[in-house]
DNA sequence: TACTGTGAAGTGATTCACAGCG
DNA sequence: CGCTGTGAATCACTTCACAGTA
């Protein structure tokens, strides 16, 4: 009920997602500085954006601004981690215990304030059982509908081959996750049931070589 | 000379370059299927994309279609990779021998026909003088320079700490790399002499956790 | 005064619909 | 006849410019 705690039931488009992310990590450093307000101005220059798709994108959250002064660093922070849903810990599954399974298990990426890697699953006789670098247990892939429940995970990792990918989409779907990200150079989805979020790390390699030879 | 040799002086967008490599994969899979024409509808369908969308961003590199058929699967494979640079092999070196840098560098998605991981660089002396799972060699990352010219080496992948990104992106740039692919939480750039394209690992999994409340 | 919030204008990408060709 | 190539229409996002307010 209150006028500007309404969260947006407005479409956030999948930039202005990433924008907003990328405020948040950079309103937790001002913070860190000691920085009490700042503006749109500031934040833009400090960030290279834009000062004015800053403001649009805070407006449609709600009204966070004080005029003639600016936006209240740990305020907004706050309110901003609310709203994205960012200001508690989720966890994490990782399905691929191979070596970027286990890379990304044990990253600061996926460990820090907002998400937790509970497990990794694998197939492989000789990997369960043990665990991660930094103590990640690695447990069988037919577990996975159990643990998911009792771990509470509400996102599941794929690092697995390209082929085996769709098989664990479907997994962690029908395990319950929330949100998948694929890591594996083959799209999967959609469920209805989970969003599929998919990192091609191919395409990624690829797209920046198109660059160096179709617009060099 | 040839009429529809002429690359693509036009400008590709991100989501164009993406779509494209996409194509290419997908017309790899049906060239080892066996296909031997195919129309913009049936490519279309098998990969969910637009059809109109897949003739304009075909259309713009050059006539390939053939009215009344559609594609020579073969052949447009053949030129498309030539067009967006992707018949040759590339040299990668990966700055970052950690967990992440070093399964990146042994991952199937860069060492595939068109990528192949020369090297990996770090300071930690412990690492120094070793090899990754697959035989890569850890350099020390002093040799940077130097070794980048000798392996003739075009893209440098950042796996550092975010602290450390800003530098090992000036390193490479000052090496003579002509991509980036920054997988550090940190945005790096812009340089002249090279094109960055920033992973974000963190981001993406953030902007994954968004959707799971403001968009549920 | 200095700044936000926002309607309006501008830009670019996507989709449609069909003319034109093999 | 079937399919490509493409101008026109639509849609979404970004940027501008300024009214409104602490």
């Amino acid at each position: 009920m209150t006028p500007a705690a309404r969260p947006g039931r407005e479409h956030l488009s999948e930039a202005a997602v990433l924008r907003l992310s990328l405020l948040l990590r950079s309103l937790a450093r001002l913070e860190e500085d000691g920085t009490d307000t700042v503006s749109s101005q500031a934040l833009a220059q400090r960030f290279g954006m834009n000062a004015a798709q800053i403001r649009k994108d805070l407006a449609n959250l709600g009204e966070f601004g004080v005029r003639g002064l600016g936006y209240r660093v740990a305020d907004l922070r706050a309110r901003l981690a609310s709203i994205l849903g960012l200001d508690r810990t989720r966890v994490v599954v990782v399905v691929g215990a191979g070596h970027l399974g286990q890379a990304l298990a044990d990253s600061g990426s996926f460990n820090g304030a907002s998400f937790r890697v509970a497990a990794l699953f694998d197939v492989d006789e000789r990997v369960v059982g043990g665990r991660s670098r930094t103590g990640v247990p690695i447990l069988h892939a037919g577990t996975l509908p159990s643990s998911v429940a009792s771990f509470g995970a509400e996102i599941g990792v794929i690092a697995v081959p390209a082929e085996s990918a769709a098989a664990a989409a479907a997994d962690l779907a029908a395990a319950g996750v929330k949100g998948i990200l694929n890591f594996a150079p083959a799209s999967v989805g959609p469920f209805a049931s989970a969003t599929v979020k998919n990192v091609d790390l191919t395409l990624c390699l690829e797209s920046l070589a198109v660059r160096l030879s179709a617009a060099g």
